[in-house]
RNA sequence: UCCACCGUAGCUCAGUGGUAGAGCAAUCGGCUGUUAACCGAUUGGUCGCAGGUUCGAAUCCUGCCGGUGGAGCCA
């Protein structure tokens, strides 16, 4: 009978068969270790001279590692295996013999293995942080859906930027100019205006030389945006929503937690509601922490954050920016309109910003105003202006970096890693 | 774009002016509970590239190329 390692719990006793992939191997004279993968796990496959046939043995003996092979054997509960289970092997049939695999178990360098990124993958901790990687996936579509959501999918083709900063990805677009998409946001409020509450999930492409363990040129992100819900109210889902990735994570991917050796403790206290500073009183902190190198109306760099973040056990918002270091659709607060009604989420643990959010100008004057301080001008900014034309409400939005993310809660150095092909400065292959 | 560090065997590294080294991988042999298994043997080199200094350069100098980390920008 076929299985698969996930499933060997339901099979203690009986003789399944499991086709893999030889992640390692141990012999001695008499008795070969088979570690074993399948893509659902790994499982340790013993391999005893005295049980099995010369053949059999002689193939356990010589197999090379990551051949593809089919196992027969018995399913056995042991307390020495990670997973709690091992197999007693009979019958070994290989299927492809590997020759020369390049990824040897030992330690190997970054740019050795980002080369090798299309065969790394199938290592253990990589499979890990992709199992995690999914069930962030998975929590997402979740969480929104139960929510009320519906997902409405940006282009990844437009004809102008969303905030008017960053560095483009240029294309052409027959013989009109286009670029790669650096954010969807715009076309979610329209979403919104027709849906209510709509949220996307998708890649987004920054041409920034960025060289830092936070950066990648292309990234996955997911950007809600909610008619009839202001700054306050969009601030209780984001909380919630990070919450329940956390904690799906937690109760989903114990064994690749493990794996990873993640400190586990430091995510349990992952739970809304989550503490909030707002741009003044960051400024404050961070005067009292000894940084003279920031004052009011600057914006925080990566050091500033981190220092902001260690001040708390969870993940903290920072609102209320200065108006002039945001983007130019953020609502400005009525009380105090130098002032705009944002917040970025900063993860512990010095992972940085892992949401930035906002309630939008849903005045239409005031935008307009804002399209000629910013230079916003021609076809591709018009449809933007007409939401506030048609039927105007307060909505608010966010962004979430999927890998930052998955970096944070799976505890890993850097966000190459929490995407499977990554792409980075100098990075195209594979 | 800027700053710092790095480039020596398939991989990870030592060697800092005088014969090119180790561990791992690979190959051969040994070993009945291994966890990056272990033990013995064998194989393996354009010292990133170009130029310069020197009797002599992996080593010192200059330029270039590539990488890593960080800054700025952001998720």
């Amino acid at each position: 009978m076929k299985t698969t390692i996930d499933k060997v719990h339901e099979h203690v006793g009986e003789e399944v068969t499991l086709g893999g992939w030889l992640a390692n191997k141990r012999s001695s004279g008499k008795i070969a270790f088979l570690q074993l993968r399948d893509g659902t796990g790994f499982i340790q496959g013993v391999v005893v001279k005295a049980e099995v046939n010369e053949e059999t043995f002689e193939l356990a003996k010589r197999i090379t590692q990551e051949s593809s092979l089919y196992v027969t054997g018995t399913i056995v509960k042991d307390e020495r295996s990670p997973l709690g289970y091992e197999m007693h092997v009979k019958k070994l049939e290989l299927i492809h013999e590997a020759v020369d695999y390049p990824i040897t178990p030992k330690n190997h360098g970054t740019e050795f293995l980002m080369d090798h990124r299309h065969l790394w993958l199938r290592s253990r901790k990589q499979h890990a942080l992709m199992k995690i990687r999914n069930e962030v996936i998975r929590a997402t579509y979740e969480f929104f859906n139960e929510q009320g959501f519906i997902k409405v999918d940006p282009p990844i083709l437009t004809g102008a930027s969303a905030e008017g900063t960053t560095e483009l990805f240029h294309t052409k677009y027959f013989d009109e100019d286009a670029y790669l998409s650096q954010s969807g946001q715009l076309y979610m409020e329209a979403a919104a205006m027709a849906f209510g509450k709509v949220f996307s999930f998708g890649p987004t492409f920054r041409a920034e030389k960025s060289k830092t363990r936070r950066h990648l040129i292309e990234f996955w992100m997911i950007e809600p945006e909610m008619a009839f819900m202001d700054h306050e109210d969009s601030l209780e889902l984001q909380e919630q929503y990070v919450s329940y990735i956390v904690q799906s994570v937690l109760k989903n991917c114990q064994i690749e937690l493990k794996t990873l050796d993640r400190d586990t403790s430091k995510l349990e206290n992952v739970q809304a509601p989550f503490p909030r500073i707002t741009y003044d009183d960051a400024i404050k902190l961070l005067h009292e922490k000894g940084f003279d190198d920031i004052e009011w109306g600057e914006d925080f760099g990566a050091p500033h954050e981190t220092a902001i973040a260690e001040s708390f056990d969870k993940p903290v918002f920072i609102t209320h920016y200065p108006a002039k270091i945001k983007a130019f659709y953020m609502k400005p607060d009525p009380d105090r309109p130098e002032v705009v009604l944002c917040a970025d989420l900063i993860a512990p643990e010095g992972y940085g910003e892992i949401i930035g959010g906002s309630q939008r100008i849903d005045d239409l004057e005031l935008m307009e105003k804002r399209y000629e301080e910013h230079h916003l001008h021609g076809p591709a900014y018009e449809w933007y202006l007409e939401l506030r034309k048609y039927g105007s409400v307060p909505h608010s939005g966010f962004g979430l970096g999927l890998e930052r993310t998955v970096a944070w809660i799976a505890g890993i150095e850097h966000v190459r890693e929490a995407i499977p092909f990554p792409r980075l400065l100098n990075r195209l292959y594979p």
